[in-house]
DNA sequence: CTGTTAGCGCTTTCAG
DNA sequence: CTGAAAGCGCTAACAG
């Protein structure tokens, strides 16, 4: 394999190459408007024409960046963490940035591996989308050697700079949206208790409600398709089965549908599922979901954007973004008789 | 935000409020078992206790070595390749090796973008799956300045190692069943003629079918979703419309599959499709997708692992994985009357 | 506008 | 087993 055997070439072989001193090529190539046009122009076709790159590890060394900020997902299998891992990277490295993966399962719980990359300066900052509601997190966050901006999901407490969608809103809509379609019965599948995003839409939801959703319509499951899947077919199996389910997440939805056409229970004649996020798969014609959207590319963008402004110093803020509802074809009014 | 003030923590620090001399606390906290272990606990300690960490930039200034590898795919939307994301992230990661992701379209063709930060020491080495059979490809991956290992493509000429599935045999097998189902006018919706996969997998097929495919029930797309619901259309617009399609992957399958239903035509009653891959969405109850299995974990974990051992030294290898098809919902024998 | 001089915080000889 | 000295390849003052 052609790979070159000798020393490394460094900016001092350029300088050599190019009759002028080392600090020179070093200005000369970041683009220091103190050099003469003509220098500048001799530096970089030499330093082109040698194939020479500076030493990444020497210019960190002096400056304390890296230029490489950390994403924090939990599962990449989840297609809606894919998206915003997708969004994430791209606006990330359109600010200059390199994006070093974590996982939360594989990484530490609570960011532990996070905060330990950016002592070491592998890492100028991070946006964190697990965030749980503990009494670490926020703690540990805030105390972290470089700023954390947390998107999708909030930590009550935090002011370290977030960026998330209106879920109680959300919530509100689902509600209102089916209260309107004549639904009664209606069942939610709600995420995890301890992520901001499942009780804010959760809360939401009940508020327009003006009540709370009965135990026996109620669950309680994580964030997965497996998941929606099982909790729907226990809603299904009961007696008085719901008319309608508000699910915490897409994910969760499309398990649940994908359950009722197993059990060959009509969608959305028998039953209306309500999801929330809009992911890709959302809108592909074998599924159709009617979903509450969540404007995942401009919260990617506004939370690369927000960490790349707490790099340099700026303040923290805390940016909301308004969803809306996707009426697609999985609800409908409920099956007559049954209201 | 209780970030600190104050100067950095060094190993000199350390090494004062131990009371031993700095390259010792370098030393013991690598594990050199040349220091006492008394010396060793000593200092673990007091590392612990002020929170020091090593800055990893002065370390890879004299080991020319990050621990970071780059993951080269297309387009995290395709669902195979945030598998193969996912998978490669934790295998490299129980190496020891971090993950920088790097997108094919915004990051440059050819994978510059790749080498570039290989000489620059950014990272160390890289597996890249968005392979494409051009003139420059293989040249400059030869030459890059640091490990190149292929997965899931490969390249005609490529000496630096790569792990691939046995996309001939795979091909093979699905027409073999197909024509064992009773199938004769059988289309294929082929990936990209400039990706191995898509030739190889076309190859096996047609060796099997004993002819060509007809041009007429011959498509070739890129690999999405879109693309395949759009030739399934066209398809079956046809005055003779095919029995049965076999895809080069399972978006595009997922996508032809859309499409039928989308056209009322009921799969696999009247059309039977197969797709190639056995991505997670196969095997949901709402798709149900007939597919040839590629074994993407174990292919994962061998490419993160080889190129764990090129990094260090050893010779590059070629290793193909065996396929297997995957019996599932949709593919049965033609309407009578029809083959 | 350019060169000289100092380090950044580690790892690596080389002594002892 | 431990310390002293050197230096990785850059950037950042500071002169000139």
């Amino acid at each position: 394999v052609g790979r070159e055997s000798g020393r490394r070439l460094t900016s001092r072989d350029i300088a050599r190459a190019a009759g002028v001193s080392q600090p020179t090529v070093s200005r000369a190539l970041r683009g220091d408007p103190r050099v003469a046009t003509e220098t500048a122009k001799l530096i970089e076709a030499t330093a082109e024409r040698l194939g020479y790159r500076p030493h990444a590890a020497a210019r960190s060394l002096i400056t304390n960046r890296s230029d490489a900020v950390g994403i924090v997902v939990s599962d990449l299998g989840n297609p809606f963490y894919t998206e915003l891992v997708d969004a994430l990277h791209e606006h990330l490295e359109q600010l200059g940035f390199r994006a070093i993966l974590f996982n939360e399962a594989t990484g530490g719980a609570g960011g532990a591996e996070v905060i330990a990359m950016m002592a070491s300066g592998i890492i100028d900052g991070a946006v964190v989308a697990t965030a749980t509601v503990d009494s670490e997190s926020v703690a540990r966050f805030s105390a972290a050697p470089a700023p954390v901006v947390l998107v999708v999901r909030d930590l009550p407490g935090w002011e370290g700079g977030s960026v998330v969608a209106d879920n109680r809103g959300g919530g509100a809509i689902a509600a209102r949206f089916l209260l309107e379609l004549g639904h009664r019965e209606i069942a939610t599948i709600g995420g995890p208790a301890n992520t901001t995003t499942a009780t804010q839409r959760d809360e939401g939801f009940r508020a327009v409600l003006g009540r709370d959703v009965q135990d026996r319509l109620r669950r309680e499951v994580p964030f997965t398709f497996v998941a929606g899947r099982d909790a729907c077919a226990e809603l299904l199996r009961l007696q008085r089965p719901p008319t309608a389910i508000f699910c915490g997440n897409d994910v969760v939805a499309l398990g649940a549908l994908d359950m009722a056409r197993e059990l060959a229970i009509a969608v959305p004649e028998e039953l209306s599922i309500v999801g929330f996020d809009d992911i890709g798969l959302a809108a592909w014609s074998s599924f159709r979901l009617t979903t509450v959207r969540q404007p995942l590319q401009e919260m990617a963008a506004r939370a690369a954007q927000m960490l790349g402004e707490r790099i340099v110093g700026d303040e923290p803020q805390r940016v909301v973004y308004p969803v809306e509802l996707i009426r697609r074809a999985t609800a409908a009014a409920p099956p007559s008789g049954r209201h």
